[in-house]
RNA sequence: GGUCCGGUAGCUCAGUUGGAUAGAGCAUCAGCCUUCUAAGCUGAGGGUCAUAGGUUCGAAUCCUAUCCGGAUCACCA
């Protein structure tokens, strides 16, 4: 039950019985009341002086007098100025914490077999170089947003489309043909993509080289970077592939391979998979058939040298290129063919990317010319926008050097989980099995949770040099506090005593009662995290919630409460803290330790 | 130049469809472990919510303009 649907209703018929009128929407404003005053919601009495035409303290009292009378769960309430808070009676909020202890997988909506099917894609890497923090936001927002809409009852498919093919892969091929003396990760231990994204490196130092060179010889700029020999060489290699030359083909399998093998080593140790994996080498050429429909239906135009375009100039937008005059088709091209076979192919509701924000313009045409070509599901494709993580010095250059890679610092949060916790004593009794999975589990959590409490349309900035924080808002600080339940849970069960089944009838303390309404906050945040495909909100509750029992925590005893129905609610609130942290954390992607 | 996004405490970030005296964490300072896990709790200091107008009972939030930062507008992806 949604209290504040169910207060709003209440209102509504008071302000019925009193003034005759049924007030609007928007005129109904609730809220939680303000940690400064007493009550539990709060009716802003503003917007239905209209209706009452009287002073907003008299209306605020007739409501509230009504309301304490009409409603039987209606304790008390007391006006300041135009606010009306309202208390709920101790015997309704035993009964939300009954019906939120009862519920399973609470605050998540029950998958319907009607459930609407949603494509979430994301991560899709080149396979020229590893992995980098930017991809780690793009892979850790993908996969809880999948997770998030889950939870909201949908059908999910998880895909990867990994960009496998073209001039930048050409690049490290060349590249370790030229330089590599046929090294491979067996022969130096490297890992797949680690090696091969070095070749790419190689190749844009010898590259630039060649470029000085030719120009100290008197060649423009642009003359040099087109004429210089590793670069013809990388095109050539390039049309070798596209003609399936089989020598090309063996070698880009080959290192390809590698890459698969590291990434695979990467997703493992950020938790992520997929529940399928597109290749553009397979997909690059889906869209020709499209761009032809639309050339047919007028949509298009072609150019007199062959190339095909959209105008969409009457839009606000460019024209937008979708075949080269030699023919060879564009990202454009690809993705217009992708969504086309997907939506066909699964019955898709919606599909979701994403992508980095710097490819806003790129989806907000998608939309347009799928529309344009008639296809009514395109306003359900969605682009997950989100901003780049920036150093303290501004952006990561792969070829500089300056990119933080993704297995060093998911190796580095393990570390200082480790060092951290054994400064804590925290792993002492502990086997070196147990010990790992605790140290995983929370050098992980520090990472995600940094991640993804932020916006995921702002941009972030990450200091590698002032670590990830494992105290106040952080990842290690919610897995802490569930820990910290299981073990009051696990002591109670020692001690013989046994966490009831419902909660009697109790009166119950401020912390308590805050506890309870924060806990019947999760269903809408849960709906709103996927309206507004954001898991930063679910973090954020995560935390609040944390927060609030922590103060509960020092504040009451638990186990060693003498009345035994407030021991009992001490009790099933606890577990159902434990259990609402563990569904956020869930919905982030985070694993909680039940000793930490 | 056009379009889009952002600007909130020294730093990193919250701030529901406009609501009460703008909140956390980090950092700084001062307290709390013989009591269920101190990765915790309590307190202090720290703000022209970029700026100027406007809309109204009420604006960090909505509108307009300006300033600053970022992205984008390729026969790249």
């Amino acid at each position: 039950m949604n209290i504040e649907k169910y207060l709003a209703d209440a209102v509504r018929q008071s302000l019925q019985t009193l003034y005759g009128v049924t007030p609007s929407e928007e005129q109904l404003q609730i809220a939680k009341t303000k940690r400064e005053f007493d009550g539990d919601f709060t009716l802003v009495v503003f917007p239905l002086l209209k209706i009452s035409k009287k002073k907003p303290e008299d209306t605020a009292h007739e409501i509230g007098e009504h309301l304490q009378k009409s409603v039987e769960t209606v304790d008390s309430y007391n006006v300041i100025k135009g606010f009306l808070n309202i208390s709920f009676s101790p015997a309704f909020w035993c009964n939300m914490l009954n019906t939120a202890a009862q519920t399973p997988n609470f605050g998540f909506a029950k998958p319907e077999s009607s459930a609407t099917v949603k494509m979430v894609e994301f991560s899709s890497p080149n396979t020229n170089k590893p992995l980098h923090l930017g991809h780690i936001r793009n892979n850790l927002l993908g996969y809880s947003i999948s997770r998030v809409l889950e939870a909201n009852g949908h059908k999910v498919l998880k895909v990867n489309l990994v960009n496998d093919r073209g001039i930048h892969i050409c690049k490290s091929m060349i590249a370790w043909q030229r330089f590599g003396n046929g090294e491979t990760p067996a022969s130096s231990g490297k890992k797949g993509d680690h090696l091969v994204g070095d070749y790419y490196v190689i190749f844009d130092r010898e590259y630039k080289k060649q470029i000085e060179e030719l120009k100290s010889k008197g060649l423009s700029e642009d003359e040099a970077k087109a004429q210089a020999p590793l670069m013809i060489e990388a095109q050539e290699m390039l049309r070798k592939w596209e003609a399936k030359d089989p020598e090309v083909y063996q070698l880009w399998s080959t290192m390809n391979g590698w890459v698969y093998d590291g990434f695979d080593v990467t997703y493992k140790a950020l938790g992520i998979e997929f529940d399928k994996i597109y290749h553009e080498s397979e997909t690059y050429l889906l869209g020709k058939k499209i761009v032809a429909e639309g050339l047919d239906k007028g949509v298009f135009h072609k150019k007199e040298n062959g190339s095909v375009w959209c105008d969409l100039l009457a839009d606000g937008l460019d024209e937008k290129l979708l075949l080269r005059a030699d023919g060879t088709s564009v990202y454009m091209t690809q993705d217009l063919g992708t969504a086309v076979q997907r939506f066909s192919e699964y019955h898709l509701d919606d599909h979701i990317y994403v992508v980095g924000n710097e490819q806003e313009y790129h989806f907000q045409v998608l939309r347009l010319i799928l529309s344009k070509l008639g296809y009514d599901w395109s306003n359900h494709l969605y682009h997950l926008s989100y901003g780049m993580v920036q150093l303290p010095e501004g952006k990561m250059k792969s070829r500089e050097g300056t990119v933080v890679d993704a297995d060093d610092l998911v190796d580095e949060m393990k570390a200082t989980a480790r060092e951290m916790s054994q400064e804590l004593g925290k792993l002492d009794e502990l086997t070196e099995q147990e010990a790992n999975d605790i140290v995983n589990m929370v050098g992980l959590g520090a990472l995600k949770y940094f991640i993804l409490k932020v916006d995921p349309k702002k941009n972030m900035t990450f200091n590698p040099k002032e670590s990830i924080d494992f105290n106040g808002n952080t990842g290690p600080f919610i897995q802490y506090t569930h820990a910290r339940i299981q073990s009051v849970l696990r002591k109670a069960a020692d001690a013989g005593i046994e966490v009831p089944t419902t909660v009697d009838k109790v009166d119950i303390g401020e912390k308590e009662r805050e506890l309870i309404k924060m806990l019947h906050m999760f269903p809408s945040v849960v709906q709103q995290a996927g309206e507004q495909l954001s898991p930063a909100l679910a973090a954020n509750f995560a935390y609040e919630l944390v927060k609030e029992y922590n103060q509960f925590y020092h504040d009451y005893t638990i186990i060693k409460e003498s009345n035994e129905l407030v021991r009992g609610l001490r009790l099933v609130l606890s577990r159902e803290v434990a259990n609402v942290i563990r569904q956020a954390m869930w919905l982030l992607g985070i694993d909680v330790p039940s000793r930490m």
